[in-house]
DNA sequence: ACCTGAACACCGTTCAAGT
DNA sequence: ACCTGAACACCGTTCAAGT
């Protein structure tokens, strides 16, 4: 194909940007994700991007939460069934994103509307199983490092389907804890 | 000063290298953490790390085990304590080399030899509490998870005292469910 | 507003010397 | 064995155009 003409519109946004960014990343994994890979993946410029995304920072941010929309959030059943489903999906979906979250957390991400969306979820049933707002906020904070942890760890470890496994007896035990704490 | 001469012996070593190289990550964080930035504060030229790391990973791989080397194991008082010692020991440790286990982890890290001593000297503990050998090595895999995922995410954490104590709730709730479920 | 061209200031790593 | 010189193939990002 012949190279576009300057100022040509080729109808580059953010989604369509975030598609590339995944299949590149699953592809070449995190030291294969450059800004440079991704243009030419979608047949553009390096510098294209910098209209859509800050720098590689925000792109970064803005997958991960991006891939947190796809978790499937249960809708009331039992409080406790609700946060187990929910950090499992989170997990799974984490995890299927290879070493998004290790990249995620060396480029100091911030939370984007996903991550509060799921947080207000996990309040919600964590006042119905009896706890305080701040312990339920300390729980939810451990439950969410502990599923980027696992999952990070998880993207190197020898043994995927253990590493699950240690997750969800990590789960519990929290959910345990915290419920017992009060 | 005037530049070496070809072939003119430094006395560059490992540990040399590694204290440059915590010296850099301290100064510059991670993003900072380049081969050629470490070998400029030798004053040498960026290749002869080559001599004494195969690549960056190993280097990043010895800094992370040199780092556990300073962790204090305590002798042998009750195992839970023992326990809890050893993790908050290690999470302070990991936690001031700052932007390093962020680092460990997108590079893929293999566990060093401190790391193993660290993991034997949790095993006795494990046992001395009445846990069987498997029961034990999963619990210790969670807490080393747990460990790096909270040191990771509290370099970018707002407020530290509270991603530490969120830590050692953590902690807590793990060791309680480990040893709650033989 | 959105893209290209061209450049800047970096990277990790390799390889052929030199001593 | 351990270092330098020089190079290769990359990076993220900026800035001045063009449309």
């Amino acid at each position: 194909m012949p190279p576009r003409k300057r100022g040509q519109s080729v109808g580059l946004d953010r989604s369509v940007i975030l598609d590339a960014a995944a299949e590149v990343l699953a592809e070449n994994g995190s030291s294969g994700l450059s800004m440079r890979a991704i243009a030419s993946r979608l047949g553009v410029v390096p510098n294209a991007l910098y209209n859509h995304f800050h720098d590689k920072t925000e792109l970064i941010d803005a997958l991960l939460d991006h891939t947190l929309g796809q978790v499937p959030t249960p809708l009331g059943g039992d409080p406790r069934t609700d946060l187990v489903g929910i950090m499992i999906a989170t997990f799974d979906t984490l995890a299927a994103q290879g070493a998004l979250v290790p990249l995620y957390i060396d480029r100091h991400g911030s939370r984007g509307p996903n991550a509060v969306a799921l947080g207000k979820h996990m309040v919600q049933s964590f006042l119905a199983l009896g706890l305080d707002e701040t312990t339920a906020q300390r729980a939810i904070y451990v439950l969410i490092v502990q599923a980027i942890g696992f999952t990070a760890y998880g993207v190197s470890a020898p043994n995927p389907q253990a590493n699950r496994a240690a997750f969800i007896d990590s789960l519990n035990w929290t959910l345990d804890g915290a419920i017992r704490s009060q």
